[in-house]
DNA sequence: CGAACGAGTCAACAGGGTGTCGAGTTACGG
DNA sequence: CCGTAACTCGACACCCTGTTGACTCGTTCG
């Protein structure tokens, strides 16, 4: 899904095995692109920018990508990619201790998004502005979220969980509230957790909300 | 602060008590808005949509209002000033069973953004485009963190709720998971958790995190 | 009454962004 | 040395924002 529909202008490149320069420029945009989103939002960035930065014209520009957030997308893959090898290493030694499972997943997740600060800032962004964006961002949270509810209704299974709501419900819940503390804590402004207490907290919420049963 | 600053253009009209039929344009821009917000988000809408549904032209839309998002600010401004009522009437009864006060913090700040569901969508789009959103956004949300933190500080001083992250921080989280699944639920794209699914839900986390201990 | 003033209105302009088209230029394989 | 595909960009068509300056019209006051 993340090259013949996204760039279709790479598709008609590279049929020649020799070496084709346009690589490199490929290449050069994406470095500036994830340079200037170090100093300034997505919005800010024009598809000018990206080319000059790239030391090309606008109209080449088009011919490597179909537009800046095709950029952008290309960017998330690699993140996106990472963040689920990291994700699925963890959750692959089995979960023993409850408590050390949860807690190595939440770090995964924090770590990597921490390693990309300015790519997670923009990604919020763009995922109100364009369907691409807000269709990759549903996929990965889909994932996470079923990965989270197994884990939950495992944990249930074995006694070691009471019931409680729908697996999956909280679940949701949950990952949306990892996403947005950790977006916030990183985007900088407003209200936020320092970076350093992000992952107690979290695991704090996450434990008891698995876990203990609220009182009545 | 929602006047003056936000809309110079309105400061310098109604000096003269007499009638000022410019109000009637005001307030048709203000519907043009909320009706076109209903059917395709912000982004979608330009300025000459909004004249245009208004009945005037384009630079006269300017007289009114300095721009697109300053329609959408004082939009919100409403919205937020209804939200705060309801929470605040919530909040003053005091809490007797921490249960039934949570639950109906929940409830009214569900209803209320759910009242108002094409303005609770753009303003989660808007705040990331947008300074002044972003600005006044932050602002509600350190209001609702502060009272939470509050009540959360009480019940430990009373002994009804364990020790345990910073009250603050415990607040953010919670709040940060309140916002994102409501938006998402409202939202309509990307997982989301049913209407109807969302304040028990909610309730339980909140609950859990507030008053039962992790397993350790 | 009629000048003066301020509210209200808009055609026309300036500027900046996106995406496309067609006419090039290069460089390799035959 | 020629064909062909990769690559490049000037110029264009569009869309959107925000501003300017002139114009209308109702009200007020001398």
């Amino acid at each position: 899904m993340s090259d013949g529909a996204r760039l279709p202008a790479a598709a008609g490149r590279g049929r020649r095995p020799a070496r084709a320069r346009g690589d490199d420029r490929e290449m050069l945009i994406l470095a500036t692109a994830e340079r200037l989103l170090e100093e300034r939002p997505l919005g800010a960035i024009s598809v000018d920018d990206l080319a000059r930065g790239a030391g090309i014209s606008r109209p080449t520009f088009y011919f490597y990508f179909p537009s800046k957030d095709a950029v952008l997308l290309t960017l998330l893959d690699r993140v996106v990619a990472e963040a689920d090898a990291t994700m699925g290493a963890v959750f692959d030694g089995s979960v023993k201790a409850p408590r050390e499972g949860w807690q190595r997943a939440l770090a995964a997740y924090h770590e990597t998004f921490r390693g990309h600060r300015a790519l997670t800032v923009a990604w919020a962004e763009a995922r109100s502005t364009n369907a691409e964006v807000r269709a990759l961002w549903a996929e990965v949270f889909e994932r996470w979220v079923q990965r989270c509810a197994t884990a939950i209704e495992a944990e249930r299974a074995r006694g070691a969980a009471p019931p409680g709501p729908a697996a999956r419900d909280l679940a949701i819940a949950l990952t949306s509230m990892n996403e947005r503390v950790i977006s916030a804590s990183l985007s900088g402004d407003g209200p936020a957790i320092a970076a350093d207490d992000v992952v107690p907290v979290l695991l704090r919420v996450w434990l008891t909300a698995v876990y203990a049963t609220p009182p009545d």
